[in-house]
RNA sequence: GGGGGCAUAGCUCAGUUGGUUAGAGCGCACGCUUCACAUGCGUGAGGUCACAGGUUCAAGUCCUGUUGUCCCCACCA
């Protein structure tokens, strides 16, 4: 038999046992109809993207509950992918081929693709053979990316649906416009920071008068594109304004005031200049007061040539010439700071510019309306549910989607048209115009938003609109994990879109988690420097740590903080459970018997007891998604009910020269040993892998077993409670030597009354071992133990310990008197209770029959305690 | 302006549907070369569960309010 290394070292094995999985078809998921399927979908990582500690949480969520779900006997599928993540990735190469000197523009829309596709094939690979790293058992056969023919074939069966219901429409409306992405986004893309700015009050003046009107804007520059101004319809103030002309400045435009309720009268000079092309506000009152819009800006973000003078300035140097002309003009009034809400670019940061463009857009009314639907009757389920709450705040407040990115890396938007003026929508390229005839069709320029074909994963994935195979067997999947920055970009559309084309809800189950901070609660991120890289802690520590330490303590939805502590906690735990297996081979030196042909010792009992408990609650916490909590529950099973007690508890058994006891010991610690291992390997699946190959017996993988089950004849409760009164005695043993400063090598004499001395005697070995015992005398109630002699009031019994000059009669008696009131204290508290009719009357038998007891117990340690307390005095 | 989270031991956090004496890890104290493991073993100290009300036989847990703190959304120019 191979030997296990002392300690446990990842690096000997992680990449190897990864291999064997590969090599084994481990992973992959079959289309059985014997078995139920288990699907879960992988969030594409963009292919720009590298792994980091959000993905290394999302990822191991997710490989725990198909590892758990795989061994439950389901055919569990984990379908891996990554995304075009079109806007982040056009980024990326444009900033590529400016630092070599060129441009798209320049390279033209065929070459740059080219090089997109390559620049995916050199770097989008990356990210997969991390994943690898940290363990992720996903079916590496069904790999795909989201612009692979069966996702862009989705794509356009999913616009043209909707183009046909009339849900998809081409308008110039007010969107969101990224200066240096050159390309709209959606609300969602946007993100807004408190920015310190100014209110620049300026004059406008009243035609034919010597009257002017002041307004305030944050944005001076766009009072080129001013068509009006418009003051609230109830302000005295300005009533006489309304209907009068302004002369625009540095313009020769003329401009009306208008009353408009949108305006708030306490806000600013309670005078609004109206951009209508260049704010959404002043869009709405362009509409209500049928006024003209005026485009001033450039895609680039400089002045366009409408703005005389400034035409050519970038927005920001227009900006500051406009207040210096105004100045001069003796038409700025006062220049106070002001901070607000600002817009920027969530690629490249860069302030948003809202303006008016011709865009395309998904009615979203109709399609939200299912989608919370669902949610509210439960066909999709949130964990933890608080987040539904906000998945329907979004919803219920959602515009239209702006879907189409004036970018060429992406899912070009299926439309084109004809010389003719025919727009035409089709899932096949068509060759000539079906109203006119002619061959001369332009396809439309821009490309999709990569939220639109992300939103299809679920099922594009699985090939359709074709009703594969695939698609009839794992489609609607069961579990979506991810973080809950995620639910408007993603799970949100993924909802609708799966509503509105398959009729299902694409998932049961949205499982939602937080960020990982940084140790001091921050978020990770470039610009703080204080991100971790998952490699280097797999590295140093091994995938299976760092797995561990991402899933415990931590509630569902909540945040966590990335500690190396934690790493290295998650770490001893796994050493010991390295060495633990270490000591049940290095003892194996004979066939071991199966656990049912052993006689079973109380202990024996016990932990197969504690390990029943451990299977239920484990399975249990885990069909909720409890991952915090049922490992630790496992972790606590493994270290302190198997290592500290039970193979303590054994080596009597081992060493004691009887090879039936060996035997039978052997079993019940494999019998455990499998189980914990199994238990634990959707955690920390390469140390199980690894373990488990060194046990004895032809064996398969692991990660193929079977689940441990409850089984309720092996459950052993009342054998289990019995024996905690062993326990009880060692510790409280152990706890006297401590209190009297015995030295732990020093051997003492226990007398004990006790009703259970056959308990005692099977166990007897094991007490006097896990004790630092030399001997047990059983002695009868009111018996004398000797002088100077401690007792302690235990589950098991009344123990008396002679300890000679070590006691110290007077130490002793305050204990005693402490430990009485202590007792005197919880037979009043139980009183209380019991003493109460409502109590009595009202609360379940079992817990009334619980409380009696628990007074009973403590009445009876009251009795002993006073007893030794009169002795101490005589 | 709207929505949501959090507040429990020195620190980081768990605490399922209300029900034993509120838990863990780390840290701290004391003691241990016990033949798997010092990445270890044993024993222990440490909490009026933010505050104020309420519901209940029973509240860390449910309800209302207060305070503190963090996050998300939002078109106050």
């Amino acid at each position: 038999m191979k030997e296990m290394q002392t300690t446990y070292d990842p690096k000997d094995f992680e990449e190897r046992i990864y291999q064997k999985w590969m090599q084994e078809n481990c992973f992959r998921a079959e289309i059985d109809p014997a078995k139920v399927p288990f699907t879960v979908m992988m969030p594409p990582p963009n292919i720009t993207g590298k792994l980091h500690m959000g993905h290394a949480m999302d990822e191991t969520m997710q490989d725990i509950v198909i590892r758990f779900k795989r061994m439950q006997g389901y055919s569990a599928l984990w379908l891996p992918g990554t995304d075009h993540a079109s806007l982040a990735t056009e980024h990326k190469i444009v900033e590529k081929l400016h630092s070599e000197g060129t441009s798209k523009e320049s390279l033209g829309r065929e070459e740059f693709l080219r090089r997109a596709w390559a620049w995916k094939e050199e770097y989008g690979g990356e990210i997969v053979e991390q994943l690898k790293k940290l363990g992720c058992s996903c079916d590496w056969s069904r790999l795909t990316f989201t612009m692979d023919e069966t996702c862009s074939r989705a794509v356009r069966e999913a616009f043209c649906r909707l183009y046909e219901k009339g849900l998809i429409y081409r308008g110039s409306r007010i969107i969101n416009w990224c200066p240096d992405c050159k390309t709209a986004l959606s609300d969602e893309e946007v993100v807004h920071t408190e920015d310190a700015g100014f209110f620049w009050h300026f004059a406008y003046p009243v035609e034919g008068s010597e009257e002017k009107i002041v307004i305030a804007t944050t944005r001076p520059e766009t009072m080129l594109g001013d068509t009006a101004v418009a003051v609230n319809p109830n302000d005295e103030r300005y009533k006489h304004f309304v209907g009068k002309t302004l002369l625009l400045p540095l313009t020769d435009r003329k401009i009306p005031v208008v009353a408009d309720d949108y305006v708030d009268p306490a806000f600013g000079t309670g005078a609004v200049k109206i951009t209508p092309a260049h704010d959404p506000n002043d869009f709405e009152v362009g509409l209500r007061h049928d006024l003209p819009m005026i485009r001033i800006m450039g895609d680039d973000g400089t002045m366009n040539d409408l703005c005389g003078e400034f035409a050519g300035l970038d927005r920001y140097e227009a900006r500051k010439r406009i207040v210096e002309r105004m100045k001069e003009l003796g038409l700025l009034v006062k220049i106070e700071p002001h901070s607000h809400n600002v817009g920027h670019c969530h690629r490249c940061n860069a302030v948003v510019e809202p303006l008016v463009s011709k865009q395309w857009f998904v009615k979203m009314a109709p399609l939200a309306k299912p989608a919370i639907d669902a949610v509210v009757k439960n066909k999709t389920k949130f964990v933890p549910d608080r987040f539904a709450k906000i998945y329907f705040n979004w919803l219920e407040n959602i515009h239209d989607w702006c879907i189409s990115r004036q970018l060429w890396w992406g899912h070009r938007i299926p439309v084109w048209y004809c010389e003719c003026g025919e727009t035409i929508v089709a899932r096949e390229d068509p060759k000539v115009c079906p109203v006119c005839g002619s061959a001369h069709l332009n396809q439309e320029e821009d490309c999709l938003d990569t939220w639109f074909s992300s939103a299809l994963w679920p099922f594009s994935t699985l090939g359709w609109p074709e009703h594969t195979p695939d698609f009839d067997y794992f489609y609607p999947t069961d579990a979506l994990v991810t973080g809950y920055d995620i639910i408007p970009f993603w799970v949100m559309r993924m909802m609708f879109s799966g509503i509105e084309y398959t009729e299902k809800v694409p998932f049961r189950d949205v499982l939602i988690h937080g960020l990982v901070r940084d140790e001091h609660g921050r978020k990770m991120s470039k610009s703080l420097g204080n991100g971790v890289d998952p490699l280097d802690v797999i590295a140093k520590y091994g995938a299976d740590s760092l797995r561990l330490s991402l899933v415990t303590g931590v509630a569902p939805g909540n945040d966590t903080r990335f500690t190396e502590a934690k790493v290295e906690s998650a770490r001893n735990f796994i050493n010991k459970i390295w060495n633990a297996s270490r000591f049940v081979l290095m003892n194996v030196d004979c066939e071991v018997p199966d656990l049912k042909s052993i006689r079973l010792q109380p202990a024996d009992r016990w932990i197969i007891s504690r390990l029943m408990a451990t299977i239920r609650e484990v399975t249990v916490s885990l069909q909720k998604y409890d991952l915090g909590i049922a490992a630790d529950r496992l972790i606590d099973f493994a270290w302190n009910d198997f290592c500290d007690w039970y193979i303590e508890l054994s080596k009597p058994a081992l060493y004691g020269g009887d090879p039936e006891k060996k035997k039978a010991a052997l079993g019940v610690l494999l019998f455990v040993l499998e189980n914990t291992l199994k238990l634990l390997h959707p955690y920390i699946p390469f140390v199980t892998e690894e373990i488990w190959s060194y046990l004895p017996g032809e064996r398969g993988n692991i990660i193929s077993e079977d689940y441990p089950r409850y089984n309720t004849k092996l459950s052993y409760k009342k054998e289990a409670k019995a024996f905690e009164g062993v326990i009880d005695l060692i510790k409280t043993v152990r706890a006297m030597k401590v209190e009297v400063s015995c030295p732990p090598s020093r051997k003492v004499h226990l007398f004990l009354v006790t009703e259970q001395r056959r308990l005692v005697c099977v166990n007897k070995q094991s007490i006097l071992r896990l004790a630092g015992a030399s001997e047990i005398d059983f002695i009868e109630k009111g018996e004398q133990a000797g002088d100077k002699t401690l007792s302690h009031v235990t589950e098991i019994g009344h123990l008396f310990v002679p300890l000679g000059d070590l006691v110290d009669i007077e130490k002793e008696k305050i204990r005693l008197q402490k430990e009485l009131e202590r007792v005197m204290g919880e037979i009043a508290r139980a009183d209380g209770k019991l003493l109460n009719k409502n109590f009595v009357a009202k609360a379940s038998k079992k817990l009334v029959d619980d409380e009696r007891a628990k007074k009973e117990k403590y009445l009876d340690m009251k009795e002993k305690i006073e007893q030794q307390l009169r002795l101490f005095s005589e």
